[in-house]
DNA sequence: GACACGTGGTC
DNA sequence: TGACCAAGTGT
């Protein structure tokens, strides 16, 4: 089949328009014969499963710098990770990648399979990403459909079924438009295009490489596409967490469960989150203080109030869950941002309480 | 197909 | 403040 004038259009544009990323490598470095490391491409691409470019940027760098190969990564050990991580969000992400890394050293050599159906088989490389590596650092005909992609077919085609019934036809749109020429610098073109002009909100349509054949700019229908389900409300769920801190400055912490939310991060001990208020469950008798303020974060499917209590914990204390991280040891930032939360609030406390602020004396 | 699974930016 | 949104995968 012939490459359509669409997809000629849009690599056009991409050569004048592509945005600079560090696992990238430019159009003008790919006719130069250059390929990108897949390893990279690889990482980049589970980092940007639901996140932006801006958030992955720095976590990219870091990870790169400190694992530059599959076979180093692969070495890692899970805590060191999980740390290097925390903060980016769908923590099964990093278990799988680890996972991920050791099936490739394990089974292929420390190469990364260069088919669709080869990268399918491993951990966390579902349909999207594995189509996005074999056509990016393979430069193989795959058709990559992500949300961009979605919606950008929805509009040039005027698509009103709504996501997620629409996935299979859209996705069919989209690869009757991949080329054979330059399929890695076409997928990314398309997912740059959905980015910056053919944006959910206010697209740029009157700048847009595809404002001719666009259907439902010519329908009027753009801003209003894709159309989706309705989403279901989010429940608050609420709970307790502990911050005790020994005498010499260690705190106690928990590794959580490798399954479920936030699975293999570091966290607090405390109760249960649910809808009904839980049990207190402190993880040891001590003087636990409740401060006034609650952390709240949201995830996808619910919020969360979560009710903070500190101690000051003797040197011998024998906890009944969690151990103690050294203070010099422990870094926030290896905490996900709803830990992080918590600790925000308790440490002020903590210190507040130092000054001999705020702290409640009992006599007043 | 439905649901679990994070976070930060934007309007 | 809150709802929506972003380069999805696993169960």
């Amino acid at each position: 089949m012939r490459d359509t004038p669409q997809a000629s259009e849009l690599l056009a544009w991409y050569d004048r328009h592509a945005r600079d990323m560090p696992w990238r490598v430019s159009p003008g470095q790919r006719r130069a014969g250059q390929r990108p490391d897949p390893y990279r491409v690889w990482l980049s691409e589970v980092m940007l499963q639901q996140t932006t470019v801006a958030a992955v940027r720095g976590y990219f760098h870091r990870f790169t710098l400190r694992w530059p190969t599959v076979a180093d990564l692969a070495a890692a050990e899970d805590t060191q990770v999980m740390a290097e991580w925390a903060g980016l969000g769908y923590y099964a992400r990093a278990r799988n990648l680890l996972k991920c890394a050791r099936a490739v050293m394990a089974d292929h050599g420390g190469r990364f399979p260069d088919t669709r159906d080869g990268l399918l088989d491993l951990p966390g490389i579902g349909p999207y990403t594995a189509a996005a590596i074999s056509a990016i650092a393979f430069d193989q005909p795959e058709t990559v459909v992500d949300g961009n992609v979605e919606r950008v077919m929805a509009r040039l085609f005027d698509v009103a079924t709504p996501l997620p019934t629409a996935k299979a036809e859209l996705t069919h749109l989209a690869a009757g438009l991949t080329p054979r020429d330059r399929p890695g610098d076409y997928a990314q073109a398309v997912m740059d295009l959905g980015a910056t002009i053919c944006t959910p909100r206010n697209p740029a349509c009157g700048i847009c490489p595809w404002r001719t054949p666009c259907r439902a700019r010519a329908a009027g229908t753009a801003p209003d596409l894709p159309r989706k389900l309705p989403k279901k409300p989010k429940p608050v769920r609420v709970g307790y967490a502990y911050v005790g801190r020994r005498t010499d400055g260690a705190w106690l912490l928990e590794r959580r469960p490798d399954s479920g939310l936030l699975g293999g991060m570091l966290g607090w001990p405390g109760s249960t989150w649910s809808e009904v208020q839980p049990a207190r469950n402190p993880p040891m008798l001590a003087d636990w203080q409740m401060l006034p303020e609650e952390a709240r974060h949201t995830f996808t499917h619910f919020h969360l109030r979560l009710k903070v209590l500190i101690a000051d914990l003797p040197v011998d204390a024998d906890p009944n869950a969690g151990h103690f991280v050294d203070r010099h040891a422990f870094r926030p930032s290896d905490l996900p941002t709803a830990m992080r939360k918590v600790f925000d609030l308790a440490r002020d406390a903590f210190t507040t309480e130092g000054a001999g602020i705020g702290k409640d004396t009992g006599h007043g």
